[in-house]
DNA sequence: TTAGTCATGTAATTGGTTACATGATTCG
DNA sequence: CGAATCATGTAACCAATTACATGACTAA
């Protein structure tokens, strides 16, 4: 069975323990969503295609009047797991309008480019502060049940990479600003150096 | 007029100078397409989408029976090019399955967590080395022109920015390899440190 | 009591890829 | 002459967001 994207991180999300979709959601919008991101319009449809398939399996686990439903991997469901994980990575795309306008900025509007530049640098700079924030969230809440614990390893790790990478592409950014206000200013330019 | 992302790509290869929807296309493929994509899919219905309304014009400039239209920026289509690249960048998405895959590790196959970090290493480290490539024959394809030619500017500086930030992430992950591969074999994990 | 959060789901729309279809020209 | 490249386009399908719709429970 071939995974969606979606399906991956559900089947993920459920390897540590049973969720609802509603869980799911909240965990890939903390930790997640920076890299991989998911929508309600994915997550519940999917839950009922991972069911029918075999996967997943729901246990109704209603509190009240209040309906719920926590999903568990069933063996199949682990397999396919394993399985996914074991293979090479595929998936490796990026969506970025400041560097598409950085790439533009020269023949579009010369004057503006290094300011594109700066305002990229700065949409990864609190990019990074965002990150560390919730860092900061997903250790305090992980230390209470003490060591052996280890609440969330792999999501730390994650958070660390999205926080490290963000802080070097805005001072790569930044760097390259100044450069173009050189270039602008002053300057011969014409000669190759960078 | 809101611009789509293919609109996008497309009045930003215009600013330049006239091209094809078959050329539009080349210089995507050659370094836009790591950070942002386009198919033919795309482009062509989206050339005339623009084409009515009023940013772009064709000119049929088909040699002998080849059929071929160069589109150039209007007026019209120069001042949209203009505002988008003034207003603040907004997309800004990554799917990276590798990252995702490293996120489960730990609860889905803990003892693959290194071999999972060496291998998104490995695919920065291609990435970085692909994107070098074309650079070169970027480079390479510049020279002759002389210069105040500076053939892509902007080109050279994102293909700088996706061979230093994939050389990068290749580092941390082997470095992330590493430190996993220490606390599985010895190591009394549990303690906090990284 | 009302705002917030828990909880699930669908419909409309948009965005995008892949595969297909067609045909001319050019270079070895 | 055949393969590669130039060149344009459509149709089927898949992916994904946004907005909408519904309702219960909880804490101020």
């Amino acid at each position: 069975m071939k995974l969606s994207a979606t399906g991956k991180v559900i089947l993920g999300m459920l390897a540590a323990k049973p969720r609802s979709g509603y869980e799911i959601k909240q965990l890939v919008d903390s930790s997640a969503r920076f890299f991989w991101a998911a929508s309600y319009g994915q997550i519940y449809p999917e839950l009922k295609k991972l069911e029918e398939a075999g996967l997943i399996a729901g246990d109704d686990s209603s509190r009240g009047g209040r309906q719920r439903t926590v999903f568990r991997l069933t063996s199949g469901g682990k397999r396919a797991a394993r399985e996914w994980i074991s293979r090479p990575p595929e998936v490796l795309e990026t969506r970025d309008e400041g560097l598409l306008k950085l790439f533009f900025a020269g023949s579009i509007d010369a004057r503006r480019a290094a300011e594109v530049a700066r305002e990229r640098g700065a949409t990864s700079r609190a990019k990074a502060a965002e990150l560390r924030l919730i860092a900061e969230q997903v250790e305090a809440a992980g230390r209470p049940e003490g060591p052996a614990a280890e609440p969330d390893a792999g999501s730390l790790t994650v958070l660390r990479y999205g926080i490290e990478i963000n802080e070097w592409a805005a001072d790569w950014f930044e760097r390259a600003a100044e450069d173009l206000e050189r270039e602008a200013t002053g300057a011969v330019s014409a000669a190759g150096g960078r």
